[in-house]
DNA sequence: AACAAAATGCGGAATTTTTCGCATTTACCT
DNA sequence: AGGTAAATGCGAAAAATTCCGCATTTTGTT
């Protein structure tokens, strides 16, 4: 009934969550040019060291400014928001959310990425087929 | 640089607006009952009216309640988040997104969608074979 | 048509977010 | 080592969000 997600999170806190989780890392500079409305150099630091407290983010030193980055891996975190995305968009349906992808953005590279699909697909029944249950 | 999508929307908007969307269409009480930490039903009816002021949400009359839907349909809004949770966590690639969907929580039903899966990506090969471009 | 139950609309109070300036500390360069 | 530009930490104001009570309207029922 209740989500543990981040749709606990504040706007802002939320923007920059994601800012972070598509750099990877990233110093306040870096998230402050990536941000919509940018705000003051101050705010973001106060955003980062709120996230930091709230236990979404870690830091480290480089050079003279701070580093931040995830503290739940991007895969892991990816994963959950997988996961939410097909639950609230698709009814669950793994199903439909590949079909969603596949007509999504006409690439160049798509039809590369097909087979690697097609490959992971069959992967992924051999690996079905073995065993009925895990997290 | 920025994103037009619901990172706009505030905390308690957002959540309602998942909620919407998993349910299709809802009611006030219906929402309230999906709320974590639910608040009172007049605060859920004041984020109501704001959400459908800011042309996210829209109302029927069903009886004497209103019922809310999304004003953007599901599929659509899907997409988008598809597409933004694509570049946010997997570095864009709708291939390990895919990787990511498969292993996700091994269930039941994997199997049997499995093979339409396979089926869909068999699909959107010949559809890519046979044309460059669209939208 | 009168009553009761259930919903809505509104206005403003309480809380949280968001913002920033300023003092202080830190690393790089000469 | 000293100077300086660049970063950080803090505290508190401004703005936005969140919340709710109460009056009013609407619908179903008797």
């Amino acid at each position: 009934m209740s989500r543990p997600d981040q749709n606990q999170l504040s706007r802002r806190e939320r923007q920059i969550m994601t800012i972070v989780y598509r750099l990877g890392r990233a110093t306040t500079t870096a998230i402050l040019a990536e941000l919509p409305d940018a705000p003051g150099n101050s705010t973001v630091r106060s955003l980062l060291t709120i996230l930091e407290r709230k236990g979404h983010l870690r830091h480290e030193k480089d050079g003279r400014s701070f580093v931040y980055f995830p503290s739940v891996p991007r895969a892991k975190a990816g994963k959950s928001a997988l996961r939410r995305l097909c639950d609230d968009f698709f009814g669950g349906s793994r199903d439909q959310v590949v079909a969603a992808l596949l007509d999504l953005p006409p690439s160049q590279e798509l039809t590369d990425e097909l087979d690697s699909l097609a490959a992971k697909i069959e992967q992924a029944r051999r690996r079905e087929r073995g065993k009925d249950d895990h997290d």
